[in-house]
DNA sequence: CCATAACCTGACCAACCGGTCAATGAATAT
DNA sequence: ATATTCATTGACCGGTTGGTCAGGTTATGG
């Protein structure tokens, strides 16, 4: 019988506290902005006094770093998709596959993470010349890989990562643009998975993989 | 000789500094959210004591409504670009450069823009619900013109719309991402233009105009 | 030149916000 | 049982913010 360590009340309740906070937290700043937001509403949202917040997370600021560092991993755990396959169709086939469904997932954390990088990335500016930077670099030679390969036509790589996170990142960003503009209704799945389709079929034949 | 209304030189102050609190509320707005930007800090930017601004602009929602409607114009008038050609490779192809033109000279602009939108429009929910509206419907009447005509690939028309929003306006919404991944450096004239490129190629070829 | 209206501004205020702290309650180890 | 550590909370505080206002300045129309 395996000793694994049960938790202890007192770890198993503050666990569950700071996932509620976390939660509300990442609504509230998605919602407001970091500016906008206040303690005292992420407070209310999460069911505890706002006191109480402060004893998990010194500030405001520590907070919000937390949020945006645990969105950033999500976001980089996606990327893995592109690495499984060895070509095109199937690699950025699913790394859309898995954005949009981040989009559909943490639409909230999509947003703190644009509203973070839109105010210049004055939380998470090291993750971005360190960790995106070799991320960014390892995609694109994969994809000049691809593209000497004669598996797709020769595009900037750079370019197309952007549009790749840009196309996927819209649904979530700007989803209540599209919500309104779907007779304010949200996306239903059907809608979700053409959007999905829409995105790879003119992405995957616009660099010629197709 | 035309009695052209000469402006008197209370007009013509009030309008100087008008524009110059407008320039540097956009500005402000942009970097710092709506909840973080402050009067003060727009004041100091503009040259004006805070008192000043409450009598141009009342309030502070005030000031940010009207910035946020001369974006929404700027954003409006670039759109004309799609109706003047008959064809998608010009149509969307002049309305991808004049879009990527807007993200390169109205950076915060469409940052104050995405950050309404993201924050679910309360100031300009009625414009989505009609002009935005109206102005996509008939666009996307205009590209089942020409899926029609045969110029075009049958893809959905509102999915290839939130394309070209998407992908243009990342280059000024996420533009420090962008600069980061440059080494630091903004992007030059050349490197805009490869970006145009880039997106224009990619989209008109995935949608079969090319 | 004068009266009037428009414009400007320093000083001020009530409301709110992030953060602190001392006191209390609850779980754990001995 | 009880000492000790961890967790919770209401009350409080200094600082900041959006907004006001009375009094002064400048332009304009007669």
């Amino acid at each position: 019988m395996p000793e694994t360590a049960r938790p202890s009340k007192r770890e198993e309740t503050r666990r569950e506290t700071e996932r509620a906070i976390l939660i509300a937290a990442e609504k509230v700043f998605a919602e407001a902005g970091f500016g906008g937001a206040t303690m005292q509403l992420i407070a209310d949202m999460a069911g505890l006094p706002k006191a109480n917040l402060h004893y998990y997370f010194p500030t405001k600021e520590a907070l919000y770093r937390r949020v945006v560092e645990d969105i950033f991993e999500i976001w980089l755990r996606a990327a893995e998709a592109l690495d499984t396959a060895d070509c095109p169709v199937r690699g950025i086939g699913a790394y859309i596959d898995a954005k949009m469904e981040i989009s559909r997932r943490h639409p909230f954390g999509s947003k703190v993470w644009a509203s973070e990088v839109m105010h210049g990335a004055p939380v998470i500016q090291d993750y971005l010349e360190t960790t995106l930077r070799e991320w960014t670099e390892g995609r694109a030679q994969a994809i000049r890989r691809w593209i000497a390969d004669g598996r797709m036509r020769p595009v900037d790589p750079h370019h197309l990562l952007y549009m790749l996170w840009a196309t996927t990142q819209h649904y979530a960003d700007f989803g209540h643009q599209i919500e309104t503009l779907n007779d304010g209704r949200p996306l239903s799945d059907e809608e979700w998975a053409a959007a999905t389709e829409s995105v790879k079929e003119i992405i995957l034949r616009g660099i010629g993989a197709i």
